[in-house]
DNA sequence: TAATCACTTGCTTGTTGACAACAAGTATCT
DNA sequence: AGATACTTGTTGTCAACAAGCAAGTGATTA
């Protein structure tokens, strides 16, 4: 419990050693994707040995987890906020411009994971299962949305939740995917507001079809 | 120009070859996934020596690109056979069954495409370029299908083709995708139908909103 | 037509350097 | 002194290349 001016303690050394290896596996996942980073590299960018990359995570696949997982969890956060307790289609457009704007402020937190889910397509991968779940869970959150929408009277009755929710998730990793693919000539804000238009006239309870 | 019995001709034992490495690798692919499919698994499950994969496609990814283009082909033909002569929503809608009939009859080719194209989102992807024009020409025959429904009276002339475009294209991406990694619990044709049914409320024009 | 010879091409085996993974060691904290 | 963060030594695997072998090819000659 008593620390020197220099000295951290056992739990402080390991936070920061632990985020110096993620935050340098995430510029070299960016500049040469995950085969082509080797764990030495990771260590030594981080400022530490060859060896501690391996040490701490066990494995390539094990670090390329946490580095997903801790994304995530950073992502889940800052959706949540965006989203903050709207429902029905106020939700899903507000989910839509946190996206872009997840991706506007933290470029490369949004492009590893991408890159990341991406190469968990891959039957060997080692955290299929985490991209999997997350999916899952994005889907069904977005479901609740449609179904409070529906109960608070913003939704029309006779859309199906599910099928709403699988459409809008499927835009969503297609979008996702179309940007990382060529951030350049994909016009990912644009995109977004068309769904949005789209999304209010096909799901909104007074269709008046104006305009 | 004259060959025995069971002798073969040089083109022909390439020929031969060729298809047996690629054939060998699909499977592989889709059991171990690109990154643990070595080559000489290929060489050797295709029947020949662990280097001939390396000696025919020059490295891994060169492989991988030429896999990446076969399967291509011949999905590409497949296609614009469903699609035939179509335009507007109808061609839109061909499409989209089109694919699922394709990863019914050829779900090997299919999966092995879509982990490929997955792959290709790392920034060290060899056949990147491959994927991205793929995309990239998919969206603009989209968009020409929209433009040619227009002409023909079928499409409202106030939506814009590229946009469209782009968010059919990112939906297949993301509908591919969602397929690839849950192939039991993603309702691949539910999705569809609903897609397709979402395309003519909104694209067709007489909008006579009935049931 | 048939035999031979120079040359090309398909394919295999030998080798090297890079890397992930593990084991054994050193340094720092408690 | 014991535990924990971290480093260094080592091994087996793999991609990539190079050198070689064997089978095919086409021209020349008789």
């Amino acid at each position: 419990m008593q620390q020197e001016n220099n000295s951290l303690s056992q739990a402080e050394r390991t936070a920061l050693s632990d985020k110096a290896l993620l935050d340098a596996a995430m510029d070299l996942v960016l500049e040469h994707g995950p085969d082509k980073t080797t764990l030495a590299m990771i260590g030594e960018t981080a400022g530490y040995s060859r060896g501690l990359a391996t040490y701490r995570f066990g494995s390539k696949g094990g670090l390329f987890d946490s580095l997903c997982k801790s994304i995530s969890r950073h992502w889940l956060e800052y959706l949540k906020q965006g989203v903050g307790d709207k429902v029905g289609i106020d939700a899903m457009c507000a989910a839509l411009d946190t996206i872009y704007k997840f991706e506007q402020e933290s470029p490369r937190e949004a492009r590893t994971l991408e890159i990341l889910y991406c190469g968990a397509a891959s039957p060997s991968s080692e955290f299929r299962d985490t991209a999997i779940g997350i999916r899952r869970r994005q889907k069904s959150d977005v479901a609740e949305w449609v179904r409070q929408g529906q109960e608070a009277g913003q939704v029309r009755r006779d859309v199906d939740a599910d099928e709403v929710a699988g459409q809008y998730v499927a835009y969503i990793s297609g979008m996702t995917y179309l940007w990382l693919m060529s951030p350049d000539s994909f016009d990912f804000h644009g995109s977004n507001e068309v769904m949005k238009k789209q999304l209010r006239d096909s799901l909104a309870v007074c269709t008046a079809a104006s305009s």
